[in-house]
DNA sequence: TACCTCCACGTTTTT
DNA sequence: CGTGGAGGTA
């Protein structure tokens, strides 16, 4: 047999990769090779003959990772990944609803709402059901349903608590109602569809897990219980279940991600094998032993240490600016060496906690001229020119999506108002029936009136005497004008194109549904006709990809829900990486910054409320540790401009739980010590050029005689080190407010409170 | 219907 | 400070 994809492999690498048939847990810390394992591990699986290629189920969170992980697999074995069942939990249940889709009790051509769709669709419900959208707020609705859906339960299964929670799941009840009269889906919803379907269906039960008996996952620290329920639902006692995952990266409990899915794991498929990867192939040893310092703070691990064999490289570059501006300024200054010494800027990240901080570096960036891409924002099927044609696409494919009518009814504008569309939903609703029949329906009976009498006035007065309402009768002449209209171009599409293939389709509804016209006549129109185009080739692409068994409309838009594509053009330049560290997971890089260490911005204040906050704040720092390979920047600011406001923070207290040898300070700073626990920090230290040392009056009016100031620090003998962020009053009434940073922020009065100068 | 002004709000996010 | 949503006006 040859296995040449298992030369190379470390000792737990190639035990994990050639483990027997049984449910094995894979501790893989970051930069361990956790990838190349998985998919050894298939390819070996396959190679040793166990099992066929369509004997085994891979699942990932991300397009990407299973993009990522069809191709490695393609490079190792001479087989046709197509059929394969490799993909994101989302896409494999999607996959299995349209295979099964009337036992799933869904329409054949059932669509995906994206959260955009899944909000409006939630604003619709409730403003149809008369809820207070102050009282409950949608976005706060969305979350209840998502995560309940998440938790495996219906509106049925929810509990009430009080009033709130029984009308938050009345209009959850009804959500799902509308849903299913629409024949739409929600993400949430193809799992808990797709968990539902298998639990109900003993024969396709049996027979999926008698197929799948290999299930592989990766980043199973990332599932939710949902997820973890489908696992084990679909793998029953007799599958392997060859989970992959790292708990101290765990950094998305926020959206109901539970890494104690790994101990339930080993309780639910009795695994006997915990095998560690703890070797790391990325990162130079200075690097690693601040992670695993850092990581060692926290208290529910697993436990893992990395190791590398590498040399132990650089120390920790820290940064200490005194402004957000000066530690722009710095790191566009030291990118810019990087750059000239042979780093390419695609090698180079920069990463920050929150999106927000990106502003003013980017600033600073463009002001250099220094070309750069931000990941995160708006993605191309999620851009507003894109989802209108997609609609259109939608109606086209489907009588009852009153979500996709809604959008376009009146885009472009074709004269129909809030007036005649509330009566149209009131026609709807009384009917019974979509908004399109109700359209296509009242249309349909007008013209026959104006056939039969020849007269627009008899129409009117046979239809009056029907409502016996004569506000009914403006509606209808309303309807009149722009409905039709619109029922003729649905419909004349619709023939146009039945028998036309997918690019040509989208080609024609971008022609005729007035898109084009409407675009061609706005000013910022020429990016969004661009889109447009660049939709058509999508779907060439999609229709001429080998690995695409289905090219129909359906297909396409199920794809354009659950993949909703890059969001930058730039992707293939050469330009400096701004992100999130979130985003930044599973990347790596030469060189990597990591911005705004402040106590507060990060970790964030918002977390340390949550009962495991800090926790998972550390994960997030410790992820955005590991993915340097060579030199590491970590960087904060005195003072920060945040929401319109200048704010004051401390160092991080990250930085503490880093080995001071491992840092090395690279610029004067030092209002700071990092080290010394805080009742002790004290300082030789030089301010940064800020004021003088005054204490401003309510009026604004400095205080010549005080000795202090705003920005200063100082050091109080109970709470530590802090700096002053706010004052008020003067004389023996003068109180300041201080920010101890993990002590908390305090106002002291001058007189009583002993503090002393930093 | 379109544009404008005002106000509230501000952590992380894939599918 | 910036943005996005809501509400009012031309």
């Amino acid at each position: 047999m040859n296995s040449s994809f298992l030369a190379g492999l470390n000792e737990p690498q190639l035990e994990a990769v050639t483990l027997p048939h049984q449910s094995a847990l894979i501790l893989a810390g970051a930069g361990s090779g956790k990838t190349r394992v998985l998919t050894t591990r298939i390819a070996w699986l396959i190679q040793a003959g166990q099992i066929g290629p369509s004997g085994l189920l891979a699942v990932t969170f991300t397009n990407k990772a299973a993009k990522e992980m069809l191709a490695r697999i393609s490079a190792m074995l001479p087989i046709n990944t197509r059929g394969m069942w490799v993909g994101t939990f989302h896409g494999l249940c999607n996959r299995m609803l349209r295979a099964h889709f009337r036992d799933a009790g869904l329409p054949q051509l059932f669509q995906i709402l994206d959260s955009q769709d899944q909000l409006a669709l939630i604003k619709r419900v409730m403003k149809a059901a008369n809820v207070d959208d102050e009282q409950f707020p949608p976005r706060q609705v969305a979350w209840f349903i998502n995560s309940h859906k998440d938790a495996g339960k219906r509106a049925k299964d929810a509990e009430e608590y009080d009033g709130h929670s029984r009308r938050m799941r009345e209009v959850y009840a009804m959500y799902e109602a509308q849903c299913q009269r629409e024949g739409v889906v929600d993400f949430a919803e193809l799992l808990l569809r797709c968990h539902e379907l298998l639990s109900r269906n003993e024969l396709l039960r049996d027979h999926y897990r008698g197929r799948f008996r290999h299930i592989l996952v990766d980043e199973f620290q990332d599932t939710n219980r949902l997820q973890y329920l489908w696992l084990r639902l679909l793998a029953g006692g007799e599958n392997a279940v060859f989970a992959v995952g790292d708990d101290d990266q765990s950094i998305y409990a926020f959206r109901g991600a539970s890494a104690a899915n790994m101990q339930d794991l080993q309780k639910d498929f009795a695994v006997e094998k915990v095998i560690k990867l703890e070797q790391n192939y990325r990162s130079h040893g200075h690097i690693l032993d601040a992670a695993n310092a850092l990581i060692e703070h926290n208290e529910r691990r697993l436990g893992k240490n990395l190791w590398t064999s590498e040399g132990k490289g650089e120390p920790l570059r820290v940064y200490e600016a005194g402004t957000d501006l000066d530690e722009a300024g710095f790191i566009v200054d030291e990118v810019k060496s990087l750059h000239n010494e042979g780093v390419r800027l695609n090698e180079i990240a920069l990463l920050y906690r929150s999106n927000a901080q990106s502003r003013v570096i980017e600033h600073a960036l463009f002001n250099a001229g220094m070309s750069y891409r931000v990941y995160g924002g708006l993605r191309f099927f999620e851009r507003q020119e894109i989802k209108h044609a997609l609609a259109y696409l939608r109606l086209l494919a489907s009588d009852e999506d009153d979500g996709a009518l809604l959008r376009v009814i009146n885009f472009p504008t074709r004269g129909i108002g809030n007036r005649s569309l509330e009566q149209l939903q009131g026609l709807a609703k009384a009917q019974e029936t979509s908004l399109w029949r109700a359209a296509k329906e009242k249309t349909a009976r007008s013209a026959e009136c104006k056939v039969q009498s020849g007269s627009a006035s008899a129409s009117a007065s046979e239809k009056g005497s029907a409502a016996g309402n004569s506000s009914l009768i403006t509606h209808h002449s309303s309807l009149g004008k722009g409905l039709p209209a619109f029922v003729v171009l649905i419909e004349s599409m619709r023939a146009a194109t039945a028998s036309l293939p997918l690019p040509e389709i989208i080609d024609h509804v971008i022609e005729h549904s007035g898109l084009k016209q409407h675009y061609q006549g706005e000013r910022e129109g020429a990016d969004r006709l661009e889109n447009l185009g660049e939709l058509v080739n999508a779907a060439a692409g999609f229709a001429s990809n080998d690995q695409q068994d289905d090219t129909s409309l359906a297909a396409f838009l199920a794809h354009a829900a659950l993949e909703a594509g890059d969001n930058q053009a730039q992707a293939g330049m050469d330009a400096l990486q701004l992100m999130t560290v979130h985003s930044a997971k599973g990347l790596e890089f030469h060189s990597v910054f990591i911005s705004g260490l402040e106590e507060g911005l990060f970790p964030h204040e918002n977390s340390l409320t949550e009962a495991d906050g800090k926790e998972e704040e550390r994960r997030l720092m410790y992820v955005a540790l590991t993915r340097a390979r060579r030199r590491l920047y970590l960087s904060f600011a005195q003072s920060r401009m945040l929401h319109g406001q200048t704010r004051y923070n401390v160092a991080s207290s990250f930085f503490h739980e880093i080995p001071e040898p491992l840092l090395k300070r690279i610029n004067r700073g030092g209002a700071y010590a990092l080290h010394a626990p805080p009742s002790q920090q004290s300082g030789s230290r030089q301010r940064y050029g800020r004021g003088k040392v005054e204490v401003y009056s309510e009026r604004g009016i400095p205080d010549a005689s005080s000795p202090w100031s705003v920005g200063q620090n100082v050091v109080h003998p109970k709470f530590g080190a802090g700096i002053i962020v706010n004052a008020e009053g003067r004389g023996g009434d003068a109180r300041v407010q201080i920010n101890f940073g993990r002590a908390g922020t305090k106002w002291l009065a001058l007189e009583y409170a002993k503090l002393t100068p930093a």
